[in-house]
Parts: structure tokens; C-alpha cells; sequence
DNA sequence: GCCGTTTTCGGCCCGACTGTTTTCAGTCG
């Protein structure tokens, strides 16, 4: 059977030999080995198979000599004799039992051996008659309540996955829960957790720290939120709710002076934390959500940067706690120093309500609101980038179209600066679509009218890697485009990004001083963080810009700033952080593919 | 099986929860 060896397939494959490995009561820390790397291979930023093209398996932490050699032997041959050794005897069944949550290998495999299921075809089905004809009850280890549950997961099972909200979603909700308590007197300090802390472009849960001395005031005050559909937990120190809308929502509450380690702990990432625990151990501590325990007892932690200075490094922001080197760079003192929002001067991708037949959706709000709401949030700068004219208009039209509103740009130029001294630039430009074919939707007479242009891609992303990286680079080929917009076009939760060369984008972006956009828009966020780090370690320039199709939107930016951190980029990387007299330089058109640099 | 600012050998993250148990194994985050 031909199956594709994405790191989906390689991650559950060992995850099956784990699996297979604590069946048979191997030595612990193989199995922990087996299970740390098919996590590796999960979270990978790239296909491993890339990596074993270039020869560098053993780069991905957690996979060493040994694995390497097993992966290679995948790539090359489709299987792995060793793999098959260890599978040998096994029920395939077991494997598929493993989806269920509350099923580990150990039990998988008890349901297998005692219910006689052997094939994986079928298995789930044959489990779920065995446990409505109360079978499951009757083995040894297994009760009524297992039984019920066993059948839970079946159900489960069959739903689709709950799908996770968006980071700007999240957010939002957030902040009105975390609003709402901070009324509450008896909150000292309040924080989100987990993803939405980490500010990664989805979130499963909501998460809630709170500091205080009365955990009982906060929890009641807690499940008494509206909107609230039902109470989960209500404990002591911790509740869950589920909204009527549909999310779940956690509280942890922890005292003042032990904050430190709550808010450190359920940030995570787990991966990040289990690095974490490590350093602590080598140093003999043992590190909780408690704080560190020594014999002697346990060091408690007001706040974050005491923990991590205790352990030897300084603070390390959220959205790097991914334990992709942010640790190492701590510890040799070599964070970056991440851009942040009030670094931003300028945003040059607006849509405004300039009324013509365009070939994509126009903006909703007038020039002259934006460009007051721009100047209340301090830029010196900003860029109506309205989609190219339908291309049915003739070139004739086109180039009226663009002419007339340059000429409303210039006359809003005087008339929004003449009575002040906080001038603000602002800039004609277009997103133009760029063509299957490479070319641009708008002639080259069209181009000359404008400061500068965001090339995009639109419509028609089935293509293969080198077709598509072949469209975009001859895009980018032109004097006047700047950058490429929402490069990769993924929509979170519905389309894939399109794959293409990013390498060989890289480069040429690098050469012509083009900068690849950090779209901000909530169902872009584009470039996705992994790739806004490998840019800036190739030392691409990028650019943040919301997108704005309304006046509101303007104030979506902080998401395409969290993407930006998450991708390890400081203000250098970010070319709209410089002020107006430096970035116009940038956008005169370069000559003969040099560099300003 | 992996890995190295005390190690190429000898270590390897922590705690909560649950069910079926009389002390713990398995699962999860």
C-alpha cells in the first residue's frame, strides 16, 4: 500500500511503535524516545522528507543516529524491518483504539486481546457491539463507569473535531471575560494562558490566570458570567465553563506570591515546559505550577521573570515558548529584541470606499476617516492599496481610474496636512493581481501613476511548487511592486497555504528589496510565523499591514505584530517601523537589481 | 533511543485525575 509519508503519517507511525513498545513492557525511556520524536516530527516547520533530501534527519530534536537510520530506510524502501519486529504480534486493532480518548497503548491492547478483535477494519464497530452488550464490564481493570466512558469515546469519535477559534476571536472573548472579573475586587492580577497567550493563529480552550486571596469570591463570581451554559468544574482553586456559544472556558486562581509559577506553567508550551524542567532538575530543583521544590520545601514566584531568573536565564516572552532554541538563546543571553506594536509607523495596505469597478471587494470606510484615524494612532505614514479595476475595463478606463485617484490622494495630502504640524504622508498605491501566468492585471502606463505596489495572488493557487514560485517571481518583477501581499493565501480553518520555493522567494526578495507581507486580517495572518522566521534569518525585509477594508480594521494590526514575534522578528526586520524620511527612500524604485543596503 | 555549560555514560518532567482498587496503574495536559 502506497501511503504519503507527510510528517502527519511519519509522527503516527511512531507514535504507534511507542504504542507497540509499552505493550511489551520495553525500557521506559525508549518508549518516551519514540514518543518525543513522533512529536518532533509533528510540530516540524518543514516536511522531515525535506529533511532527509538534504541529508539532515538528525537536525530535528529527539531524533538521533538510530531513527535516522529507521526513517531512511522508510524514505527509501516504504518500511522499516525493525518497526515490523516490534509490531510482530500485535493486533493492528490496538492501533486504531488509540484515537479513543482515555485509551492508551495498555489498554488498547487489553480490548483487543480479551474481545478476540484482531483486524483493523471494522475494529471501532466491533468494540463499540461488545461494550452496548455489556462485555467490556466484565474483563478485569474494567467496571461500569469504564464501560460507559469506552462508549463516550466512540461517540466522540464519530463528530467531527471541535474546531479552534481564531487568535482574534479568541482574544476578544477573552477580554470581555477577563473584563468582567477584573470588576471583582478580589482579582489582584489577571492574565489569558496557553495559546491565546502565545498568540499562535488558533486556540483551542480560553484560559484564565488570576491572582488572588479569595479563589472561592473569583469562582463564584466566575460561573456566573453571562453567557455561561453550564458549570464543567467548579472546584477550589479552579472552574470550566462552556458558553452558550459554544467555547470552553478555564479559571486557574493561585495566591500572590505563588503567581509566578501558575502563569509560567499553564502558559507552556509543553514542550517549552518540559525543557524547563530539565534545566530545574539538573540544577536539583523540581519545577511545578508551584514553583520550584527543593527537600527543603518549595520557592514560591510573585511573578514570571524572578522564575526564570532562578533558573538561570532571563524572561522569555510568550510567543517564543515553543522549545524551537528560545531556551538555548536565553541562557546565552541572545533573545531577540521583539518588535512591538508602538514600533509600527505607518500601514500601507488599505482599502478605502474610492468608488470605481474593481475586480476584487472594495472598502467600506472614506479616505479622509482613515487617514484621521491613522493620524490618532500616531503614523506617519499610510497607503490606499484598493484591488486593481476588472480587468473588463479597457486600458483606457483602467489608466483614468488610477489617475483620478492619485489626483484625490494628492489634494487629501494638502487639505489633511495644511492646518497642522503632524504631517502625515499619504501614499497611492494598488494591489494588483498577479496573473497565472506571472503578469501583472494593470499595464505598465497604469504603474507610473502609482508610489508603489502590493502584488497578490487571488484566484487560481492549484498549482505545483515550481509553477507557482515561477507566477510569483515574475510578480515581483517589476520597478514598482514592493510587496508581495498575504504571500503563501492560506485562510485559517478553510485553505491551505499554496506551496512554492520560499527559498528561492527569499533570495529574490533579498536582492530587489522586496518586502513580503505580515497580513494582519484574521483569517490570513500571512506570512504564518514559521516562515516569517525563516525570512528573517534569510534577511528578508517584512512588512506589517492590516488589510483594512473598514475604519475598525485599522486596529487589527497587534495580531500581524504578534505573528511578527512568534517569527522572532525585532524592529529591523519590519520596514514599517521606519519613520516616513527613511521608508520613502525605500519605495523610490531601485536600479539595476541593487541593493540599498 | 536521545543527549551533553558538571556526562560519550548514565541519566532521562510534573502533577492531577480517575476507576478499580485497598496502594496503584493508566491517561492526560
Amino acid at each position: 500500500m502506497k501511503v504519503t509519508l507527510n510528517n502527519q503519517a511519519i509522527s503516527r507511525l511512531l507514535q504507534q511503535v511507542a504504542a507497540a513498545l509499552e505493550v511489551q513492557q520495553a525500557d521506559r525511556f525508549r518508549i518516551i524516545a519514540y514518543q518525543r520524536a513522533a512529536v518532533a516530527v509533528e510540530h516540524a516547520t518543514a516536511e522531515i522528507k525535506d529533511w532527509w533530501d538534504e541529508g539532515r534527519l538528525t537536525d530535528v530534536p529527539g531524533i538521533g543516529k538510530a531513527l535516522a537510520t529507521h526513517l531512511d530506510e522508510l524514505f527509501r524502501t516504504g518500511k522499516v524491518r525493525h518497526f515490523a519486529s516490534i509490531f510482530r504480534g500485535l493486533p493492528p486493532a490496538m492501533f486504531v483504539f488509540l484515537d479513543l480518548s482515555g485509551v492508551g497503548a495498555k489498554t488498547a491492547y487489553k480490548l483487543c486481546k480479551e474481545l478476540g478483535i484482531k483486524r483493523a477494519t471494522g475494529a471501532l464497530a466491533r468494540l463499540e457491539t461488545a461494550a452496548k452488550a455489556g462485555k467490556v464490564r466484565q474483563l478485569e481493570d474494567f467496571g461500569e463507569q469504564s464501560e460507559k466512558d469506552l462508549l463516550q469515546a466512540l461517540a466522540a469519535l464519530k463528530k467531527p473535531a471541535k474546531k479552534r477559534m481564531r487568535l482574534v476571536f479568541a482574544d476578544q472573548l477573552a477580554q470581555k471575560i477577563i473584563n468582567y472579573l477584573a470588576r471583582n475586587p478580589a482579582v489582584l492580577k489577571i492574565d489569558p494562558l496557553g495559546s491565546l497567550r502565545r498568540q499562535t493563529a488558533t486556540v483551542g480552550d480560553i484560559d484564565i490566570a488570576v491572582a488572588t486571596q479569595k479563589p472561592q469570591t473569583v469562582i463564584k463570581n466566575f460561573v456566573s458570567f453571562p453567557g455561561t451554559k453550564k458549570i464543567l468544574i467548579q472546584g477550589s482553586k479552579t472552574a470550566r465553563i462552556v458558553l452558550a456559544t459554544g467555547q470552553q472556558v478555564d479559571l486557574k486562581t493561585q495566591s500572590p506570591d505563588a503567581y509566578g509559577a501558575l502563569l509560567q506553567h499553564f502558559t507552556g508550551s509543553k514542550q517549552h515546559n518540559i525543557h524547563l524542567r530539565e534545566i530545574a532538575q539538573k540544577k536539583g530543583w523540581s519545577l511545578s505550577e508551584y514553583g520550584l521544590k527543593r527537600e527543603a520545601g518549595t520557592k514560591k514566584f510573585a511573578d514570571e521573570k524572578s522564575l526564570y531568573q532562578a533558573l538561570g536565564m532571563p524572561w522569555i516572552p510568550p510567543e517564543l515558548r515553543e522549545d524551537t532554541g528560545e531556551i538555548e538563546a536565553s541562557l546565552k543571553h541572545q533573545l531577540p529584541k521583539l518588535i512591538q506594536l508602538n514600533d509600527i509607523k505607518g500601514d500601507l495596505h488599505l482599502h478605502s470606499d474610492f468608488k470605481f469597478k474593481t475586480s476584487h471587494d472594495l472598502g467600506e470606510s472614506p479616505m479622509d476617516s482613515m487617514v484621521k484615524k491613522a493620524r490618532e494612532i500616531g503614523y506617519e505614514y499610510l497607503g490606499f492599496s484598493e484591488h486593481n479595476p476588472s480587468t473588463t475595463n479597457t486600458q483606457k478606463q483602467m489608466i483614468k481610474i488610477i489617475r483620478r485617484k492619485k489626483e484625490t490622494i494628492d489634494k487629501l495630502n494638502y487639505s489633511m496636512n495644511k492646518n497642522t504640524q503632524k504631517q502625515i504622508k499619504i501614499l497611492n498605491g494598488l494591489e494588483i493581481d498577479i496573473k497565472t501566468n506571472g503578469q501583472l492585471a494593470v499595464s505598465d502606463e497604469a504603474l507610473k501613476l502609482l508610489d508603489y505596489a502590493i502584488a497578490s495572488v487571488h484566484a487560481h493557487f492549484q498549482m505545483s511548487p515550481k509553477a507557482m514560485t515561477a507566477r510569483l517571481l515574475a510578480g515581483l518583477n517589476h520597478p514598482k511592486v514592493k510587496i508581495l501581499g498575504h504571500p503563501t493565501g492560506r485562510q485559517i480553518g478553510t485553505r491551505e497555504g499554496y506551496e512554492a520555493d520560499w527559498e528561492k522567494i527569499f533570495s529574490f526578495c533579498r536582492q530587489r528589496d522586496i518586502w513580503l507581507e505580515i497580513n494582519a486580517w484574521p483569517e490570513r495572518l500571512d506570512l504564518p510565523d514559521f516562515l516569517v522566521r525563516e525570512a528573517v534569518k534569510n534577511g528578508v525585509k517584512l512588512i506589517i499591514n492590516s488589510d483594512s477594508h473598514a475604519l475598525s480594521q485599522l486596529d487589527l494590526l497587534p495580531y500581524g505584530v504578534a505573528v511578527a514575534r512568534r517569527g522572532w522578528a525585532q524592529p529591523k526586520d519590519i520596514i514599517n517601523t521606519l519613520p516616513w524620511s527613511a521608508l520613502s527612500v525605500r519605495l523610490k524604485p531601485m536600479k539595476g537589481g541593487e541593493s540599498t543596503k
